[in-house]
DNA sequence: ACACTGCCCTGCGAGC
DNA sequence: TGCTCGCAGGGCAGTG
């Protein structure tokens, strides 16, 4: 599942192959509809003859920047790869759309779901496409007294929040699960009742996960790879992801737990994370015991 | 504006 | 062995 990290991953690995390219044409493979968001003639129109000055990204969008002004943006959904290959060499299953390049390249889309999307944003259209992303988790201007002014403004689950894109850009399922366990916050908790401590905790814990995922190349669970078809190392790093409900918890043992939050599942650690924040005054209560009253 | 639901799509693994 | 079924989930349209 392609997040922050895969999608950086994937356009660090890109970018020194793909900018000054020149693209000679767009090909289109099984069902380019279901993926692209403008008619084939009209990205055709406008990306044929272009070169690639730069790839960027934007959340977990992916930009292909145009010497035209105009970028492709390319979404991965839960199972979309891009990657480069050479014109002529087969095409895989699931292929919905290539652009051929000069120097004997092939840019290709493969996305078994079809969850991803491929779009066209020209000159002059960034702002509308900008306006619909919160901001980047990694963003100077992200500090904790602004995200716990915004927390404070929704009744939402705070784990539901972080995977609204237009609060925040780039977290999916992974690494949402991960920065709360890390921050040893209860995903549950609606996001206004943060303090601004566990604000502060949670936005270190989001940026760790992601550095550090980031820097192990992503995280492959089964399909993810990046731009030359290679797969991420931080599967192995996960702490509570992926974890089996009734398996310990990697940190105190408890039995962990999953729920649904957001039609996503949620696993968590109900002692690491418990419903109520740990005061001082609970932690004596409950000091070596599970106990779950409420105090 | 916000919260929430259903839908899209395929592959995989569990269960019979 | 071979079948069915439930599940995985990002984003968007639709509803309240």
């Amino acid at each position: 599942m392609p997040e922050l990290p895969e999608v950086e991953v994937v356009r660090h690995s890109l970018e020194p192959k793909l900018r000054g390219s020149r693209i000679l044409r767009v090909v289109a493979g099984a069902h380019p509809a279901d993926v692209v968001q403008v008619p084939l003639q009209d990205l055709a129109h406008a990306v044929e003859r272009r070169r690639i000055v730069g790839l960027s990204r934007r959340g977990k969008t992916l930009l292909l920047e145009l010497d035209s002004g105009a970028l492709v943006t390319v979404h991965l959904g839960m199972t979309g790869e891009l990657t480069l290959a050479k014109p002529g060499e087969p095409y895989p299953r699931h292929h919905h759309l290539s652009l051929v390049l000069d120097q004997g390249r092939e840019l290709r889309y493969r996305d078994v779901r079809r969850f991803g999307r491929i779009g066209l944003v020209r000159p002059g259209e960034r702002e509308q496409f900008e306006r619909r992303l919160g901001p980047e988790p990694f963003a100077p201007e992200l500090t904790p007294e602004t995200f716990h002014r915004r927390l404070h403004q929704r009744r939402r689950a705070i784990k539901a929040l972080l995977l609204e894109q237009s609060f925040i850009a780039g977290i999916g399922n992974i690494y949402a699960d991960e920065a709360l366990f890390r921050a040893g916050i209860y995903p549950g908790r609606p996001a206004g009742s943060l303090s601004l401590k566990e604000t502060n905790q949670l936005l270190a814990s989001l940026r760790e996960v992601l550095a550090e995922a980031i820097a192990r190349r992503g995280t492959t669970i089964r399909d993810y790879r990046d731009g030359l078809g290679r797969p991420g190392e931080n599967q192995a790093f996960l702490r509570i992801y992926g974890r089996a409900p009734g398996s310990p918890c990697p940190l105190c043992g408890s039995t962990i737990q999953r729920i649904t939050i957001a039609q996503r599942g949620t696993t968590f650690c109900p002692r690491c994370q418990p419903v109520a924040p740990i005061t001082a005054a609970s932690r004596s209560e409950t000091a070596g015991s599970s106990g779950s009253r409420t105090g």
